[in-house]
DNA sequence: TCATTTCGTAAGCCATGGCTTACGTATAGC
DNA sequence: GCTATACGTAAGCCATGGCTTACGAAATGA
């Protein structure tokens, strides 16, 4: 569940896609298929990717199989990015007060 | 610019590793190199990804080349989460309110 | 001018991974 | 039990890209 698994999850463009999608809101694997191109198969292989990265939920529901946004996953880089952020600034903050001394 | 090449450029852990060190500060190739487990020009070459993402800045200094976090390019991916977390906060609204009718 | 330092670039090797097709599996309906 | 639906998985292909070594280029110092 580290944040590494995550960069690397939503590196390839269409696996980000994926993830893109299921910002409106939970869908089936063949929903989130449908207009994109690839194949169904390949949607599957990559919301794998992104649930072993914490990034999706997978729930049952009859036949089909509903996938969601982890938001505990999202925050967690949102956090990550936070953080630098913070380091960064002070990084600057240091180094304009070392050229004023 | 895009924040395409951002996720892609974070995505190789040594990449990331050599990012992240730069959260310290401003360094030069060599610098950022030592001590790590690749070659000088394997970092040089990921500096050459992270700059034409955005992600890092480089000036001379005499022979040398200096490189540091691009404020600006870590502000893209900081608000792009930003606005991920908030339509998803927003997405799982609108599904309770529409369970609850 | 010549040597040294610091770095980028070219060429090539090889593992990684994204994609396809083919197939196996579980649920729902009749 | 049989069929259809929705999906995961296996096997294999092939481009991408991360790494190395070797080399070239620019700035400094003597």
């Amino acid at each position: 569940m580290a944040y590494e698994m995550k960069f690397e999850a939503l590196a390839a463009p269409t696996r980000r896609a994926v993830y893109e999608k299921l910002r409106a809101g939970p869908a089936s694997v063949g929903a989130l298929a449908e207009g994109m191109p690839v194949s169904r198969p390949a949607v599957s292989q990559h919301l794998k990717v992104l649930k072993d990265a914490g990034l999706v939920s997978e729930t049952r529901q009859g036949v089909k199989r509903i996938y969601a946004l982890d938001r505990g996953g999202l925050e967690e880089l949102r956090d990550y990015f936070d953080r630098f952020w913070t380091d960064a600034l002070d990084a600057y903050q240091r180094s304009l007060e070392k050229s004023d001394a």
